[in-house]
DNA sequence: ACAATAACCGGATAGCTCATCCGCTTGTGT
DNA sequence: ACACAAGCGGATGAGCTATCCGGTTATTGT
């Protein structure tokens, strides 16, 4: 998993030089560590970056949002990926592709998954992302349901608890390799939108 | 929730009378302790149920098997419902009926879902329980498949993870009162449903 | 009825994880 | 260079888990 480096123009903190260095540690162990599956365990995350257990607990209160931290490139991705979707012309393909790329990403990086089933964020940057990616789903959605391609049954609130539904699915009984898994997830992906397609 | 009465050959332990007495007191705190959604922690258990602490370990290794436990009226009420599904002539009717049902079940009885998504099982009685079931999903699903009006492609591997899927979606975001849990549910396997059924 | 004995009880306790507090250090602005 | 704010880090206590073992209770055979 990389994603390309995406400079936050930060409004409210100018983090002093230690301070940064040790966030960056912080998130690189915790990266290491979700991609890994590990559970998340602050105090082992303070050791492996070799910076007090305090400066952890300061930076991310929470296991949440350590996560929520080491999610946010994957989420710059997704808006991006949105962006792409809402420029096409055919709102079905939009929708199906998007989700598609969605469901792919997720399986891919394991930090992506829990952010979006939690309903609030520890962080703001990603409460900003996440609202910012539900509005397009809603507005992808929405251009379905105008075009009369997607069941007026289903609404915007729906959408990401079944995409939630669909990764929940696919991981319950987890297959052994990761191209299964995506594999797999696509298959459920595919039904949802079978379910979701009007006819 | 309640369920009739079954009672069952023991055909390995014949309890001494106060250990099952306390198997009933400790049950029985799990049980209202799972319905009020608090999770369920050993040592708490055994203060609510005025038993020693190794009393609660000695019966229930893990909180998992005492939630399986929980959960056996429940799975038993299930293969009834599957059995008499299985005795309905319409394939597809009996498939959707018995899914129906099973929804309701899950969110109605909060001990059942933590045992579809966990793939062993602590206590060989739900693990025979759990089996039969799985069984029974195979042969609705295959009735359907040989009727012609289910997606070959999804097949018996995949039911268990997709009705864990639609349980997940339905409660990742809860709505406050049970019955507009129940209702999200319904909506969303009705979705499942029309991905899954051929055309 | 009464041992003998096997099954069972229960709580003290040791091991472990979590998260906070506070005395000390380091970076930053003048 | 100095002052002071910002940040550091680990010792520490609170809370939870699960085991061990001395004592108790039911059962079985006579």
């Amino acid at each position: 998993m990389s994603y390309p480096v995406i400079v936050v123009s930060m409004t409210a903190a100018p983090l002093r030089k230690d301070a940064a260095r040790n966030w960056h540690r912080i998130v690189e162990v915790g990266r290491r560590l979700v991609e890994e599956g590990t559970p998340i365990q602050l105090n082992d995350v303070a050791r492996a970056a070799e910076v007090g257990v305090a400066t952890v607990y300061r930076h991310f209160p929470t296991p949440e949002a350590l996560v929520e931290a080491i999610a946010v490139p994957g989420l710059e991705a997704q808006v991006a990926r949105a962006e792409e979707a809402l420029a096409g012309d055919d709102p079905w393909v939009s929708l199906r592709d998007f989700l598609y790329a969605a469901v792919e990403a997720q399986i891919t990086d394991p930090s992506l998954p829990p952010v979006f089933a939690s309903a609030e964020s520890a962080l703001p940057r990603t409460a900003e992302l996440k609202e910012r990616l539900v509005g397009m789903f809603g507005q992808l959605l929405e251009r379905a349901h105008a075009a009369g391609v997607a069941d007026p049954a289903v609404t915007t609130a729906d959408l990401v608890p079944l995409m939630c539904g669909v990764m929940f699915a696919a991981t319950v009984h987890p297959a052994p390799s990761a191209p299964d898994r995506v594999a797999t997830a696509r298959r459920y992906l595919t039904v949802l939108l079978d379910g979701l397609r009007t006819r």
